[in-house]
DNA sequence: TACAGGAGGATTTTT
DNA sequence: TCCTCCTGTA
C-alpha cells in the first residue's frame, strides 16, 4: 500500500503518526504521549494517525476519539475522512458511518451513560442541566437548609456551585479545595457539606445530571472492572487532543478505560494549559508516561510551521519567563522583516477605530476578513469594538460570552421542552409554571411537590384545579403538555411557540426582536431527530457564535472573528490583534490572586500571540473609562502594558503610537486630566 | 402570595 | 452599568 500521503510529514510527526502501526506490531501499540506546540500541525498529525489506522485496517466505528469542542471534533472528522477517502477511493465504503464515537469528554459521556443507565440504575430519560441551571437548583436547596438568611453572608449559588465542581473534578477533598481555591469561605465547611449533600440529592430525586455528573457517573461505572472492560472493549483506540485541558477526573476514566494504556494516544502542550479554573491540572500530561510500565513513549513536536520567525521569537520571549516550563522554544523557517506591533492608543475608542481601518486596509491588500481575526481576554472588552463595526457596516461574528441560549425567552421555551421531557425536573418546572399570571415560587412549589412522586406526572396535572389568577392559561398549559406527547418532533416546537407568544408579549416589552430568536431556535430544533437528542446536543454544544446580524452568516459570505482567547484555542488567522494587552485585562484583575493564576494569565497571552500566521498587533490603550454619571463627569482609570511584556522584551516589538499626537489630542488631554482630579477629590470622601 | 420597585453588590474564561 | 436580592404593598 503507498504511503504517499505520509510523506509531506516531517520526521517527527511521521513517527507519531505510524507509531505502533505496522509489521512489528499489528494495529495497536503502546500508549503514547504527543507533546505539540502550538502551531505544530497537531491536528494534521492526529488527523493522519487516526486515517492510517482506518487505511490499516482498523474499524472506525471502534475508535474514540476525544477531542475538547464538539467543532474540533467535528474538523478532525473531516480531515480523516478526507484523507481516507483520498487514498482508499471513494467508492471504499470505509468511511460512511465513520468515527462515530468523536466527540468531547462530556458528549461521549452522554452517550455511555444513556447505554448503560439501566444497568447503573439510571433512569434513560435523565436531562441535563447546563451551569445555569445547576446554580439555580443549587440555590433552591440553599434557600430550603436556611442558608440564604445566615448572619454573615453565605457564599453565593455560584461560588457554591464553582466549589462543588471543582472538588468533584479535581478529585480532592472538599477540605483542601476550600484551603487552596477559597480560603474566605473555609469557615463554612460543614454546611457547604450539608448543601452538596441535598443538592446531589435533589438532582437524584429530579432524574437530571449536570456536566460534572456526566464524568462523575462514567468514573463511578468504569471503577467496576468488568463494566470498564466492556466499555473499554468497545474501542481498539482511543485518542485525546488537548489532553493538557483534562482534569483529574477525566484521566481517571482514561486510565479505567484502558488501564494499560495500549491503543491509547494523548496530544498536548503544556505551555497551552488555560482550563484550570475547569479543575484541568497539567500534571495530567506531564505524569502521563510514568502511569504504564513502560512508559509511554513521548514525541515532541516543535517545529511550528504556522508564524513567521519574528512572532515566533516574540511568542517564546513571553512564555520563556515562565516559572515553569516543561517544552522546548518553538522554532521555523518563515523568515519575515516585520516584528509584531506593540501599539500604544488613547483608550477604547481609538484601539477601535484603528483596528477597523487596519482591518480595511488589509482587506484592499487581499486579505479577506474572515482571515483577521480579534482576540480579547474577557468577552466585554469587544463592546466598543462591536459598536464601531456595526456603525462603519463591517459584518462580524463573535465567539465565546454570552451565548444565544442564555437570553430568558430562549430558556423559557427550553424549559417547557425539558418540563416535557423529564416532569420531575424541578428547575425547568419552576421556571415554566411562573410564566402563567397568578403563580409565583410559592404555588408553583406546591404543584411541583404534588406531581412529583407520580408515575405519570404530566396526567395529575390536568387534575389540579386553575390557580385562582391563573384562568384559562392553565388549561392552556395542561392542553399543551398533553398535546406535546401526541405531536412528535420537530412539530411539537412550534405548538410550544404558539402557546409562549402572548406570554412573552405580557412579560417582555421588546417581545417583537425576541420572536427573531424563537424563529432561530425552531430552526435550529428542526435538524435534530428528537426532543432527547435536541435538548442534550445542546446543552453540551450551544451555538456557540453570536453575530450582529440575526443567524449565522452563510459560509460564502466574508465577516471578521472576534473572539475570546479561550475560543480561539486551536485556530489560525493571517492578522490578529489582541485588545487591551494591560494589567487588569492581561493578566485578568481577578486572575491575579495566586502565581498559579498569574501564569495560566502568561499562558494565555501566549496562547494568543501563537494564532498569527503573518501579522500579530498588540494593543495597548491607556485609559478606561468607568462608571457614566455625566452629571459628576466621566471617571477613568489609567492602565499600563501587561507585566508579562517587560522592557526586556520590547526588542521583540515595533513599539508606537497612534494616531500621531496632534493639537487637538493635547487639548482632550488637557481636559480628561481636570475632570479626572475632580473625581479623585470627591473619591477622598467617599 | 404575587409582584413592583428600590438598594446594594458584583463583575472571566467553558463543557 | 447591570443584575440580584429584599422589602413593602395590594
Amino acid at each position: 500500500m503507498s504511503a504517499a500521503y505520509l510523506e509531506k510529514l516531517n520526521d517527527r510527526q511521521r513517527s507519531a503518526v505510524e507509531h505502533g502501526i505496522g509489521p512489528d506490531h499489528g494495529l495497536v501499540g503502546g500508549p503514547l504521549l504527543i507533546i505539540a506546540g502550538a502551531g505544530s500541525g497537531k491536528t494534521n498529525t492526529l488527523a493522519h494517525r487516526v486515517a492510517h489506522l482506518i487505511v490499516n485496517g482498523a474499524d472506525p466505528r471502534r475508535i474514540l476519539l476525544m477531542t475538547f469542542s464538539r467543532r474540533a471534533a467535528a474538523e478532525m472528522s473531516r480531515r480523516v475522512e478526507r484523507i481516507c477517502t483520498q487514498v482508499l477511493g471513494a467508492g471504499s465504503g470505509v468511511m460512511t458511518d465513520a468515527l462515530a464515537w468523536a466527540g468531547t469528554f462530556h458528549g461521549i459521556g452522554a452517550r455511555l451513560l444513556r447505554i448503560y443507565a439501566e444497568q447503573i440504575g439510571l433512569n434513560v430519560d435523565f436531562t441535563i442541566h447546563d451551569r445555569e441551571d445547576s446554580a439555580d437548583l443549587m440555590n433552591l436547596v440553599r434557600h430550603e437548609l436556611g442558608f440564604s438568611k445566615t448572619e454573615s453572608r453565605f457564599p453565593t449559588k455560584g461560588t457554591c456551585l464553582a466549589i462543588y465542581s471543582r472538588t468533584v473534578n479535581s478529585q480532592t477533598p472538599l477540605n483542601d479545595v476550600l484551603r487552596n481555591w477559597y480560603p474566605w469561605v473555609s469557615g463554612w465547611e460543614s454546611q457547604l457539606k450539608a448543601l452538596f449533600a441535598g443538592y446531589v440529592e435533589a438532582k437524584q430525586a429530579q432524574n437530571v445530571l449536570d456536566y460534572d455528573d456526566l464524568l462523575l457517573y462514567w468514573a463511578q461505572m468504569v471503577s467496576d472492572p468488568l463494566l470498564a472492560a466492556d466499555i473499554g472493549g468497545r474501542f481498539d483506540h482511543v485518542l485525546v487532543d488537548e489532553y493538557q485541558d483534562t482534569n483529574k477526573l477525566q484521566s481517571s476514566v482514561l486510565m479505567a478505560l484502558k488501564p494499560g494504556g495500549r491503543g491509547l494516544t494523548v496530544v498536548g502542550d503544556d505551555a497551552q494549559s488555560i482550563y484550570s479554573f475547569r479543575a484541568a491540572t497539567v500534571r495530567n500530561i506531564l505524569d502521563f508516561p510514568k502511569e504504564f510500565s513502560p512508559p509511554a513513549d513521548v514525541i515532541t513536536l516543535d517545529r511550528n510551521y504556522r508564524s513567521t520567525q519574528t512572532i515566533l521569537a516574540a511568542a517564546n520571549g513571553v512564555i520563556e519567563l515562565a516559572r515553569e516550563r516543561f517544552t522546548k522554544n518553538l522554532w521555523t523557517d518563515r523568515q519575515s522583516a516585520e516584528r509584531p506591533k506593540l501599539l500604544t492608543v488613547r483608550d477604547e475608542s481609538d484601539q477601535a477605530n484603528y483596528i477597523v481601518e487596519q482591518v480595511l486596509a488589509n482587506r484592499e491588500t487581499g486579505m479577506r476578513l474572515k482571515q483577521q481575526a480579534v482576540l480579547f481576554r474577557a468577552s466585554n472588552h469587544s463592546g466598543p469594538l462591536e459598536v464601531e463595526l456595526t456603525r462603519r457596516n463591517i459584518p462580524f461574528v463573535k465567539f465565546g460570552g454570552l451565548k444565544f441560549l442564555d437570553s430568558a425567552h430562549v430558556k423559557d421555551m427550553l424549559a417547557v421542552l425539558r418540563f416535557a421531557q423529564n416532569p420531575r425536573d424541578r428547575v425547568a418546572g419552576f421556571r415554566l409554571l411562573q410564566m402563567l399570571p397568578g403563580i409565583g415560587p410559592q404555588t408553583a412549589g406546591k404543584i411541583l411537590d404534588a406531581i412529583a412522586a407520580d408515575p405519570e406526572p404530566l396526567m395529575t396535572l390536568a387534575e389540579i384545579p386553575s390557580p385562582p389568577k391563573s384562568g384559562d392559561d392553565w388549561v392552556r398549559l395542561v392542553e399543551l403538555l398533553q398535546g406535546l406527547r401526541r405531536s412528535g418532533w420537530p412539530a411539537e416546537i412550534a405548538m410550544v411557540r404558539t402557546w409562549y407568544e402572548p406570554h412573552l408579549d405580557r412579560i417582555h416589552e421588546d417581545a417583537e426582536t425576541r420572536k427573531a430568536d424563537l424563529l432561530q431556535l425552531e430552526q435550529i430544533a428542526s435538524g435534530y431527530p428528537s426532543r432527547e437528542r435536541f435538548l442534550t446536543e445542546l446543552t453540551l454544544d450551544p451555538p456557540d457564535a453570536t453575530s450582529d446580524q440575526a443567524g449565522v452568516p452563510l459560509l460564502d459570505e466574508d465577516y471578521l472573528i472576534l473572539s475570546t482567547i479561550h475560543s480561539a484555542k486551536g485556530q489560525e488567522w493571517r492578522a490578529v490583534f489582541m485588545l487591551n494587552v494591560v494589567d487588569g485585562c492581561i493578566p485578568s484583575d481577578l486572575g491575579t490572586g495566586t502565581t498559579h493564576d498569574l501564569e495560566e494569565e502568561r499562558r494565555l497571552l501566549y496562547v494568543g500571540m501563537t494564532r498569527a500566521k503573518d501579522s500579530l498587533t498588540l494593543m495597548v490603550p491607556q485609559r478606561f473609562f468607568t462608571g457614566g454619571q455625566h452629571a459628576q463627569g466621566d471617571r477613568h482609570v489609567y492602565a499600563s502594558r501587561t507585566r508579562f511584556i517587560p522592557a526586556t522584551l520590547l526588542q521583540f516589538f515595533e513599539t508606537g503610537t497612534w494616531p500621531l499626537a496632534n493639537p487637538t489630542t493635547a487639548e482632550r488631554n488637557a481636559q480628561q486630566i481636570r475632570i479626572d482630579v475632580a473625581a479623585r477629590m470627591r473619591d477622598m470622601w467617599r
